[in-house]
DNA sequence: TATTGTTATACTCTATAACTATA
DNA sequence: TATAGTTATAGAGTATAACAATA
């Protein structure tokens, strides 16, 4: 603990962070920019974004899930949820039908191109993914996405 | 019916996420989601938001610094970082002047509201992440820092 | 020539309110 | 009335390119 105190993070160009290094926002923030901007660069190639893959491996899972549930899984809004579900029909990746027992709603399906298009992800995914594990080590990727997971659910619980 | 649901990763509404818990990025995604949304409610009332916060802790420790160094800390960009200081100085908690030694560069400092308005926001933001961080346990916060650095710097000895 | 601050611009994600059509 | 999908809009973060003043 008292590593802490005394320690001066300071960046290459001898910055001083202050407070921010001990702020679980701040470094999450930071952390997580540099991974999606990696994540960014890697799927470019597939023409997709974090958002349109997170939707897409839920529908994969979950064959016939409506856009409302899909938008209380991963947090986005149903409104905004629209363009990016037009998007990826547009792209073929998915398809949308009327349900059947519900007039209101959809069902989201993906498209034989959009299963070979998601797999395709998953390695580049998964590549990507493995390289910052690598740099925690072992035990070091499990323990990070548990306190992580602790984190998200206890805090919805306030 | 009701199948085991710790082997099948669901949320409450029964939606199988698939890979997205065990991918680092998306757990971060989340988790900072999250804290930034208690972070922006919290700090709401002091009129700022979190890029400002980081941006008034770095002049506070770091007196005549200049918007490029400002830049490559935070990872913003010097043309973004524009409307953000002189947000800053608009609402008079930071000043500029021109660098002595330097034309082209400003040297930033906070006005004594400026540091009356950090020293609040410390005890604010201090509450929002002693919230998070005591779900995690004891040793959960040190560790989750430890880990999230470590992912930042590459890999560093634990 | 290179750097600093700046302007302008575009794109994406996020956040609300209100509308339609169905239930 | 309540819900599902949609439209419209505004805000904020991010990313480039280009410019004037200065080094």
């Amino acid at each position: 603990m008292e590593k802490n105190r005394d320690s001066r993070r300071k960046l290459a160009g001898g910055v001083e962070l202050g407070l921010l290094p001990r702020l679980v926002g701040y470094m999450l923030r930071q952390s997580q920019l540099v991974i999606h901007h990696e994540f960014h660069a890697a799927v470019k190639q597939e023409n997709i974004r974090a958002p349109q893959f997170s939707i897409l491996e839920i529908i994969h899972r979950n064959p016939s899930i409506r856009p409302s549930d899909i938008s209380k899984s991963l947090g986005i809004s149903r409104a905004n949820l629209v363009p990016l579900l037009a998007e990826l029909e547009a792209g073929g990746t998915i398809s949308r039908k009327t349900d059947e027992t519900d007039g209101r709603a959809q069902a989201l399906h993906l498209t034989p191109s959009g299963v070979a298009k998601l797999k395709r992800l998953h390695r580049i995914v998964q590549t990507v993914d493995e390289r910052f594990a690598a740099s925690l080590g072992p035990d070091g990727r499990e323990t990070l996405l548990r306190l992580l997971q602790t984190l998200l659910h206890g805090a919805t619980s306030a």
